[in-house]
DNA sequence: AAATGTAGTTGACAAATGTAAATAATGCTG
DNA sequence: CAGCATTATTTACATTTGTCAACTACATTT
């Protein structure tokens, strides 16, 4: 089951905070896209069926709290990329990412160096996984 | 007008070819997912109506050509990643993404250079850009 | 020309998504 | 406790997406 766009939007802010009353959200989210309340109450309440969040209710309101955590859904995102686009792009993609992305010097260095152990590994060709 | 998960599986093979016929495209895509012709006609047609495709008629069958080039497409992709995860987690999802792909060792070069550039703007922490 | 094959067009339909109004339930306040 | 305010649930509806089968038009073969 997937996660929308809409709801993207929706995850991202609660592992921001870690958990989150509706009341919350709605406000945060109203504030960024202008949605109803109704709006980011239907978007919870599909994240609750999908399994993507749980809440409890303590006094009042309900607290939402991802199941998925942030860096889970990181993975599938990757998953998504690596499906819709050619292996022969990602290069491409990883460079223009970067390019428009900001890091610390801790980020980069990591990342050059997941680099370089790459390099053992390195390819004549990237074949492609589109055909 | 948003690429849909099957379409971008469409313009993935036509990319690899530069310009298909139908049923090229239907054959390859029957033997990748067992979409029937009408599935895959559906597709092509909407691509067309969304712009990314044109076709033209040459004897009896059409062939399809792209309007979007596959680096603007990645350019695409590269937004919506941008748009669904927060800014904080980009670091990570290069990581996982370089490490579950493959690279000739002209890009892994060509990518540490990116990121031997970016280091002059390193960020004392990244800002999160979604709150 | 009739029959057959090929390719393209229409129409369909269920599920998912974006978006929200209307209604109900719950807890606070006088 | 009755009424108000706040929060949650139901219902709704237009679009988009995934999937096709049925039907039509054009080309090819007896």
């Amino acid at each position: 089951m997937q996660i929308s766009n809409a709801e993207w939007q929706v995850m991202k802010i609660i592992w921001m905070k870690e958990t989150m009353t509706s009341t919350d959200l709605i406000s945060v989210l109203a504030e960024r896209f202008s949605w109803s309340k109704s709006t980011v109450q239907t978007l919870l309440m599909r994240l609750v069926e999908k399994g993507y969040l749980t809440r409890e209710k303590v006094g009042k309101a309900f607290y939402y709290q991802t199941v998925l955590s942030q860096s889970e859904g990181t993975q599938l995102m990757v998953k998504a990329v690596k499906d819709k686009i050619c292996s022969r792009q990602i290069g491409l993609f990883l460079k223009e990412l970067v390019k428009e992305s900001d890091f610390t010097l801790l980020e980069l260095e990591d990342l050059q160096a997941v680099l370089e152990g790459k390099k053992a590994q390195a390819v004549e060709k990237v074949t492609c996984n589109c055909l």
